[in-house]
DNA sequence: TCATCGCTTGACGTGAACGTAAGTTAAACG
DNA sequence: CGTTTAACTTACGTTCACGTCAAGCGATGA
């Protein structure tokens, strides 16, 4: 009963869009802990919801050492009561951190959008002069 | 009436939180361009706005390669109108990766605001059981 | 039984983004 | 005029995040 849904390394790495080798880079950071079957390793549920948070938080420009810590924010099984608080202090801040980043992410989105808007115009300007010639 | 609003290296580095090399660095990869009095380095406006852009794609994840192309969008002089248009076409792909981000990003947010909740519960709990014994 | 396939563990290599140390030069100051 | 001071160049070093062999192990199929 406990067998199915776990997954192997090759279909994690389908899956993900991952290699083998930074899967195993992931597990010996401390990133992934996949049980094993003899030697070979074995992908479990909360693995792959690990694995994703790790592809999300690269994606936002975090190094691998910040992400691990924050994995710690959604896996908080039952930790002792000082740990946890720390964690949610390190969770608050990481959130105001995020919204910050949304609120940059915002401004980007609009500066580059005006700037298309200006190379719209350019490019139907050379449009209509190559035309007239 | 031109020598105002230029800075010395050092000048950008404490506005921007900066290392000289860092700068050095980018101009070396062809990310900033500044001036040359003698050996010296003067940094225009133009590359105060360069540098604003170049940290703030390192914030979102880009490569200093990737932030390079999407600089020329910014201030795209005259340029050639095939050249013009490639940059376009660069310039929309990653307005909707940007976009794409945004909405994970909020993602990310939403999940760990929950998170928070369950933490808060919890500390609260653990505050309950320690007063009560 | 033998070979192949998939997974494993080292171990060294690599590209990006700088850090750092050594030595040089130009301007400014006492 | 000597000496700090600040910026410069050159070049090697470092950290992160993997890539890339090399060699071995265990099941599976001909």
């Amino acid at each position: 009963m406990s067998d199915d849904n776990l997954m192997t390394i090759r279909q994690m790495c389908d899956a993900y869009e991952a290699t083998p080798r930074t899967l195993r880079f992931y597990e010996a950071k401390e990133l992934l802990f996949p049980i094993r079957q003899g030697t070979k390793r074995l992908y479990t549920r909360r693995d792959r919801a690990r694995l994703k948070l790790i592809l999300r938080g690269k994606r936002f420009g975090f190094s691998l050492e910040e992400i691990r810590q924050l994995l710690d924010l959604y896996d908080l099984g039952d930790q002792q009561a000082t740990q946890l608080a720390k964690t949610y202090e390190l969770a608050t801040q990481r959130l105001s951190d995020m919204v910050n980043q949304r609120e940059e992410l915002d401004e980007a989105i609009e500066e580059l959008k005006q700037q298309l808007e200006w190379g719209e115009k350019r490019l139907a300007e050379l449009h209509a002069s190559s035309a007239a010639e």
